[in-house]
DNA sequence: CGCTGGGTTGATCGCACTCAACCCGCGTGG
DNA sequence: CCACGCGGGTTGAGTGCGATCAACCCAGCG
């Protein structure tokens, strides 16, 4: 392969993940440890998207034409209820796949919380890439799985913990996430408000906020400044409950 | 192909998707519409399990060795905190595939809610399978797919309905899958108690025969003999205020 | 300067939880 | 035969967690 192929190629995986300096080898989004052929086929159908910060990627009730990966920035994926009530669903990063669960129409809104960057596939044509390259369909299939696990982790909160275990497993989850991502994880920078965290929690954002109270009053973390928090992760896991009996 | 072949073809078929003589052509589980080659190679690596009410497919913790679908009878997964307190997650019929978000260990218990059958499959062994059938492994995504779309109105109904939008919404929906199944939709007969209902709903037991209750009053379901329910499509549309605004 | 979005805190309310009593049908065994 | 236990279900009384309504602070910005 010679030295331009090469860097054009570079040019597509930067396009599909952002580089953001801090990111090792992990496996992120479609393109990591993909062949060449492979990316070469996906960018031939691709379409890079910026987004400011709370404008949608896609809009509930839409057409679902495409399917998008998240290459930069941050976003929240939402449904909403006929009388305007909103769960969020999850938060998205770099490298999440965006599109599963959609049919005919998309049942749910993504917007970016961020300044954020995304790429994006006429669904045909990407499924047509994927005929020809069945990893790929395999490595889907198991971001597939890894959603459903956090679905089910997800619901476990919703239905079954208090207001404090869901704000304590939250924040853990979230650390978590950026390390893998390669980012801060702690201390963090929250990316959302307290509105958009109690949405994904499931209550309001008066109780997020008193319970961030309570957890700095107790020690279990520490704020600011702006929207940094540093975690005690050992107070949190005590707080937070998780794991089989 | 031969009579005794054919024959055979049938049995195997027969053994993953129960033969409940309501169902036509639809497509339910892993071999519906698959070539009869895929179902032999399926075959020398399956294995039938027979369940009771009340015992464990799987168990919270477990090594994940196997995959499984639903072959027969119904069956809760649901997920336990340290403190004992339970989530049901979701409940499968006949032809759901058993086994997505499971990494090394099975987070989540899957336990029969009547008398059940299922087929068991190495996980290595199926995965194998997939790679020789590509048309499988882009069903099961679409069956994963599926899957997140549930957990996603699931969501919303724990972080966001009321107990009585949470009921009427259950029943819908149960209703509509029963439906899909083959089987009588209106009435319908529960599969699970009130228990059940209640773990899954974010509630409890109380509280979910409470509803019924107002339910039954207001006329928009009425129940017995046992556990047989019927529906007024209309009301329960009405209280249950499902979709976008 | 005032406006707006984000955040905190207080006072009160109400939905669903908790605790409790009771019913029914069923299987088991004295 | 009835006694008993048990799982499933219903209903009542009282409580509490988180929602609601409201006031206020701060920083950024036109």
């Amino acid at each position: 392969m010679n030295g331009a192929h090469s860097a054009a190629l570079s040019v597509v995986r930067s396009l599909m993940i952002d580089p953001c300096g801090h990111c090792d080898a992990r496996e992120i989004g479609l393109c990591a440890a993909m062949p060449d052929e492979f990316i070469v086929q996906l960018s031939t159908i691709m379409r890079v998207i910026r987004l400011d910060p709370g404008t949608a990627l896609i809009s509930e009730g839409d057409d679902a034409r495409h399917y998008f990966t998240l290459t930069s920035g941050s976003a929240k994926l939402y449904k909403t209820l006929a009388d305007g009530r909103q769960q969020i669903i999850g938060f998205l990063f770099t490298g999440d796949f965006v599109g599963f669960g959609a049919r005919d129409l998309y049942p749910y809104t993504v917007e970016a919380l961020s300044k954020a960057t995304a790429c994006r596939f006429q669904r045909g044509q990407l499924e047509g890439v994927l005929h020809a390259f069945p990893e790929l369909e395999f490595r889907l299939r198991g971001m597939a799985s890894d959603e459903i696990a956090q679905a089910h982790d997800h619901m476990m909160a919703l239905g079954r913990k208090t207001a404090k275990e869901r704000v304590a497993g939250f924040l853990m989850h979230l650390s978590e996430r950026m390390r893998r991502l390669g980012q801060p994880s702690n201390p963090m920078t929250l990316p959302m408000t307290r509105s958009d965290i109690a949405q994904f929690l499931g209550l309001t954002l008066e109780t997020v906020s008193r319970v961030f109270s309570d957890l700095k009053a107790e020690g279990a973390i520490s704020t600011g400044p702006g929207r940094a928090v540093t975690l005690d992760l050992q107070r949190l896991t005590a707080i937070d409950g998780e794991g089989i009996g």
